[in-house]
DNA sequence: GTCTATACAAAGATAGAC
DNA sequence: GTCTATCTTTGTATAGAC
């Protein structure tokens, strides 16, 4: 009686494990013979799911970009979240990857090798880059215009500067372990926000 | 009656193509088969010069980094040039990356798949990281000393977020095929260590 | 120093049985 | 929906002739 879901049981933990290699070793380490094994199946058996590769990954960005721009749609429409909250908010998954030591910001991993890629996937990553983007740009233009924020610069740019310093931090971090890494990167980040720091979160 | 170098003159240009396919197209695409065609040789004959592909990729690494360090030492060194003069001759290879549309830095594609590399590479590329982050440290408290940059966090945690933003930036750039990516994000990075637009090249 | 020939593994993908 | 079996390509690497 449960409604017919667009992917099936199986199709949905193909996309968790694809999401989880390609966060922890990249595109090319998400090979349908690791996802089999995962999950139990054999190699074959994915391509009744999802026809090819390429179909995969496009598959496995959407929904990431999809889960994403939900919250962070949320987080900006709600008047209860206050500009300087909502950047703190959308700091924590990139403290999360750096913490697990082990993964990095799906897009940020597959910007990588976006070269080697099917146009629709590339097309797809962008997407994701400039929705959020826009999203910091909007973040940073609202607590400016509520005293939150100070600084003299154009918004996109600045938005522009702590998307690319957190993707960075990731990368940096993975190389280095160094744990500080995304860690410094965000406090940098908070100062050229103009953020006081009686007002910010921990 | 000229020296005998240490590396012969095909090992120079087996390393020529090897560093930019990985800056181009990263690790995996950088295949025996692709630099021998490139070069005009077959497959066998890299491995008489490297005796397999991480000896490779390490040697591509070494001598990327020796000279950039040549450099980056160079211009600390050198009485006449200013530290808010070093640090837009920094920001120059990663302009000319950009422009190319088609190249990162060697060693922030070589991030995206250390998970994947011997532990020799990782360790190459770790130091290549860390030897920026402390020259630009060390120039961002120079200029601050000579009231040239203005700021007032920890020299190392700026440092941190100027080379991540740079690195994040042309990963960004790269997908989105933005031109004015990477632009940006120097600007926002000039306000952050507080150049005065007054004392900027262009 | 470069070649041919070859070994071996892993990848993406297809056909067709159950 | 999953399986076995197979194809094709590409990758790293080795042996040994020239």
């Amino acid at each position: 009686m449960t409604p017919k879901k667009a992917g099936t049981d199986t199709a949905e933990r193909i996309l968790d494990v694809a999401e989880e290699l390609i966060q922890m070793r990249g595109y090319v380490a998400m090979s349908f013979q690791t996802i089999a094994e995962r999950i139990g199946i054999r190699k074959p058996s994915i391509i009744h799911h999802f026809p090819n590769k390429g179909a995969l990954g496009l598959a496995v960005v959407a929904r990431y970009r999809g889960r994403y721009n939900e919250v962070m749609d949320q987080l900006k429409s709600d008047p209860a979240v206050s500009a300087d909250r909502a950047l703190q908010l959308y700091f924590t998954p990139f403290l999360e990857f750096a913490a697990s030591q082990e993964k990095v910001c799906l897009c940020g991993a597959l910007a990588c090798e976006v070269r080697g890629m099917p146009e629709p996937m590339r097309a797809e990553i962008k997407r994701f880059f400039e929705s959020h983007q826009r999203w910091l740009e909007d973040i940073l233009r609202e607590g400016r215009d509520k005293d939150l924020f100070h600084f003299e610069e154009n918004p996109a740019v600045l938005a522009r500067l702590v998307f690319c310093a957190l993707q960075g931090a990731l990368l940096v971090q993975r190389t280095t372990g160094d744990s500080a890494q995304l860690e410094d990167v965000i406090e940098a980040v908070k100062n050229s926000v103009g953020l006081l720091p009686n007002e910010r979160d921990t």
